[in-house]
DNA sequence: CACTCTTACGGCACCCGTAAGAATC
DNA sequence: GATTCTTACGGGTGCCGTAAGAGTG
């Protein structure tokens, strides 16, 4: 019996599929299978029944689940309470939304380069919803995405807030400088896609002012937005912060909406079942960062 | 990390030297050394002092020790709540006393071959003071000797006792049948070395009822002994029902003396250390067939 | 047919044991 | 010099990844 079996038994068990959890643990999918196939070997019994589609775990499984998240929980108490390199070490794969990519991002891994030399990221962009289905099949460690997750399975804290603000481009508005019923109507209204926090956010705004716009499109790229968004396409919903530098350079306008948009709660999510001390120093980490309004510094 | 690195570990910390504990793991020293330097590589930070002549912890030896016995616990709770090998397997060396080993030793191995087939038994016969002493410096998993131990190391609990008796060649004592002061003069009396149970309780007996035997002859072998009581050499002292039976051969008689012999308390000795499943189980099979006056079948 | 897991197999890396070396008492 | 631990070095085993196979929905 050795680590490597416990391990890939853990992440297999805790994930959707083997293929998953060879990912995580950056080997090939037969070596995984190998390793629980031995670990299956050692202990004499079955841990998962593959007879349907998906290996699911047996009754044993069940029974080694969480003495084996212990031994993990307890090798990684060594590796901190012991090692003198204060920090971590290995893997974390994390999701981010879209718009925390392009202002939190750099930010949050120069700090953790910074503390955890050691820790390799790897961060993934996409939807929040997304994000939390991967999140929930183990490919995910964690995830920063606006609003509080529904899954039971995965836990959100609250970790910071956004303040958007409505831009144009200053030929598309002239003189104007609030948001209107008739501005919404004869422009387009440029946001991401449905699934991402602040199109939630401001879905849920215009259903309550009850206010249409005339025309949406979505794209799923926020720094292609603001490009269209200058360009005079539309309106866009940017961070408060980062929309000031762009206003600055005269490329947009802010606009006012009454009432305002309420601010957007980001969440750092993780899998209420994974115990490992990675996540609440990684919990530490984010919150130590969370500034999600900042501009790019590309911009 | 492995789990190997860390039993390596364990069992050096707990052991005297890095030798006893190889030859506790059935490895080469030389492994077990490469094992625990490559474990200190791993967290980056030295176990053990190698300046003295003995390697002895460091700080964060201590800390990591007692995070390595729940480790290896955890490890041992998995096999035996898992496995449907409902079985202990491994290799487990115990210490018993000379008398013990020719009485109740081979019940002992029977009983624990049928209830645990993957268990390889090594037992060592020796004195209880040299068992005790192997026992303290990691030797050994656990020793039934007579007597309860005095090191505060190693924890002892009761077991069972045997009622000894003393016995005699009929030439040699005619159609006397009770031991008197007189005959212990005349007569040499035959016993163990210091140290064994036995002779602890004879010189205790003897001392306290003030008696003085006038030859003393010591044999580190029972059996030797009870063939040198039965060519008439001197007296003797077995247990009560292995003297029945070479009574009932006409080979010795049994002898009375006043006041009686008290009965020898026999316990069963672990480190106070050792908290692994597999002491519980031993001592549960000890207890199970504690018999120790059983005459040996080979005789 | 897409997906998931297992089996086969060649190659490389790691770990073991023997034996010699360094250091302590 | 005896003991304890480390280092050097061949040899074998075990583990990995690629690729093909078997079974399910």
């Amino acid at each position: 019996m050795t680590l490597k079996q416990l391990e890939a038994f853990y992440w297999a068990a805790t994930s959707a599929t083997f293929l998953v959890a060879a990912q995580r643990l950056h080997v090939s999918q037969s070596s995984l299978s190998k390793r629980i196939a031995e670990l299956e070997g050692q202990l004499r019994c079955g841990l998962f029944d593959r007879g349907g589609h998906r290996a699911v775990l047996t009754e044993a499984g069940q029974k080694l689940l969480p003495l084996a998240r212990r031994m993990l929980g307890l090798a990684d108490e060594m590796r901190t309470q012991v090692a003198q390199s204060s920090g971590l070490q290995g893997h974390c794969r994390f999701g981010v939304g879209e718009l925390a990519a392009l202002t939190w991002l750099p930010d949050f891994v120069a700090f953790v380069r910074a503390e955890y030399p050691d820790l390799v990221l790897e961060p993934y962009v996409d939807l929040g919803a997304a994000l939390e289905q991967r999140l929930d099949s183990g490919e995910l460690d964690f995830a920063v995405i606006a609003g509080y997750s529904s899954r039971s399975a995965i836990a959100s804290e609250a970790i910071g807030e956004v303040r958007f603000a409505w831009a144009a481009a200053p030929a598309l508005v002239r003189r104007q400088r609030s948001v209107t019923a008739r501005l919404l109507q004869e422009t387009a209204l440029i946001t991401m896609p449905a699934g991402a926090g602040a199109t939630r956010l401001l879905e849920h705004w215009l259903a309550v002012n009850n206010l249409e716009p005339g025309r949406r499109l979505t794209c799923n790229n926020l720094a292609a937005i603001a490009g269209l968004v200058a360009a005079g396409v539309g309106l866009g919903l940017f961070p408060h912060g980062w929309l000031r530098q762009m206003a600055e350079r005269g490329a947009v306008v802010e606009l006012r909406s009454r009432p305002p948009l309420p601010p957007l709660e980001y969440t750092f999510q993780w899998r209420r079942d994974d115990t490992r001390g990675l996540l609440a120093r990684m919990r530490e980490a984010v919150a130590a960062t969370a500034d999600f309004s900042k501009p790019n510094p590309i911009w």
